[in-house]
This record gives structure tokens, sequence and C-alpha cells, in this order.
DNA sequence: AACATTTGCAACCGCGTGCTG
DNA sequence: ACAGCACGCGGTTGCAAATGT
């Protein structure tokens, strides 16, 4: 995919990248954040001599630079806490990356495009297949309210009628995942950033 | 083997929000 | 109070790889 050349809106003389990236911008990308932080991407993008937009950098940084990124291989744990999360949340992409460790909005959101719409599809239309439509222990639907109104800043989504029937299935639970989501859901800090490093 | 189609994913774009002077 | 800037988000696009014919 050979770099193409834009402008961008904000600078309208410089010759700007675009398309994938190169190791040696990679490189000098993460030098420059490891040096200087990751904030105020266009001077990163301009200090560190990319010829990138200060939005490209920021998403090349979150989505595949930073630290501690888990990229493919996601889990059937993690899957079904995919699936549990959208169901609740929506296409709220960061606030369901940010109950995954490791994992970015970006990539969660392809996956549900790529793979998941595709299964949910599939089951609707084999609803025997389908997770079945239990309700929810009590403490689990007000634990998952709060996490959204804490995820969205108490934001309101008219849109969204929380359904707590059928959210956290427990039936495909075994114990030991049962006992993860628990904790899951008592917790304001993912557990996952302790058990799982 | 050659071509067509589908799939998966990285990256871009536009918009909304919050911060700062 | 307002304007400009920076950031973050979700939707969409474009392309390489995989798969089918």
């Amino acid at each position: 995919m050979a770099p193409v050349n834009s402008e961008e809106s904000s600078n309208s003389k410089m010759v700007m990248n675009k398309g994938a990236w190169t190791a040696e911008e990679d490189k000098i990308l993460a030098e420059y954040i490891e040096v200087h932080g990751a904030k105020r991407w266009k001077a990163v993008a301009m200090k560190a001599g990319l010829k990138r937009c200060g939005k490209s950098c920021r998403l090349r940084w979150l989505n595949y630079l930073r630290p501690n990124i888990k990229r493919g291989n996601i889990s059937d744990e993690e899957e079904d806490l995919i699936l549990r999360l959208h169901k609740l949340l929506g296409n709220r992409w960061s606030l369901i990356a940010g109950r995954l460790p490791g994992r970015t909005d970006n990539e969660i959101k392809n996956y549900w495009n790529s793979h998941l719409s595709k299964k949910i599809n599939k089951m609707e239309r084999t609803p025997e297949s389908s997770i079945p439509q239990e309700s929810i222990p009590d403490n689990a639907a007000a634990a998952a309210q709060d996490m959204m109104e804490e995820g969205s800043q108490g934001a309101v989504f008219p849109e969204l009628s929380f359904d707590a029937d059928g959210f956290f299935d427990f039936s495909m639970e075994g114990s030991c995942s049962l006992e993860w989501v628990n904790k899951f859901l008592e917790l304001d800090e993912d557990p996952w950033l302790a058990d799982k490093s």
C-alpha cells in the first residue's frame, strides 16, 4: 500500500503521508512518545518529524504501538464479554474496549463487524441455537447500569432501553468464569489488569 | 493457473465535546 | 460568552490476503 499524499486542513502547505505506517515511522513515533509523552498530537507529529497529521499519530499509537496491546486471538471469554457489553451498550466501542484490557476500540469494532455481527445474524435465524434469554441477578443489573453511567460520565441514552433480561446470561458460564464476571461487575477497576499481566 | 469475489483489518474522515485563553 | 484548538469516538473506506470458481 503505497502512501499517497494529501493535505491536512490545518496546514495546507505540508505534504502529508497517508495510508499504512512504515516500521520506520512506528519507531520514530514510539521513541518520541517514550521521551515526551502521548499528548498534543499535532505537536508530536511535527516535532517527531513525521509527515503525518496528529490524528493519524494518535490512532497509530493507541491501536498499535501503545504498550500492553493485545492483538488478535480474542478468547472465547473476551468474545462473550463483548457480546454482553454490546447488548448493554450498543456500538459504544470505547466503553466496551475499556473493559477489555489491552484491546482497542478499533479492534473490538472490527471484530464485531467482521465476526460477531454475522454470528448474531446466524443466531437470530436459528433461534434454538441462540443464547437463552434469562433474567439476571439484581446486583448484576445494577452493577451493569452503574458501569454504563460511569463509562459515559452519567450521560443518558434515550435510545437505549436497558434490557436486563438476557444481558448477563450465566447459564453458559462455568463456575470459574461466573466468579470472574461477578468480580468484574463488582469492581470499578478491571480485575484483569491485576490478574492478567 | 488465472481470475473473481469475499473477508479482515488498518487507517481515514467527520462530528461532537471539553478545555483554554 | 465566545472562538479556536485538541482530543476522542463511531462510521466508513480501501486494500491485501484468503478463498472460491
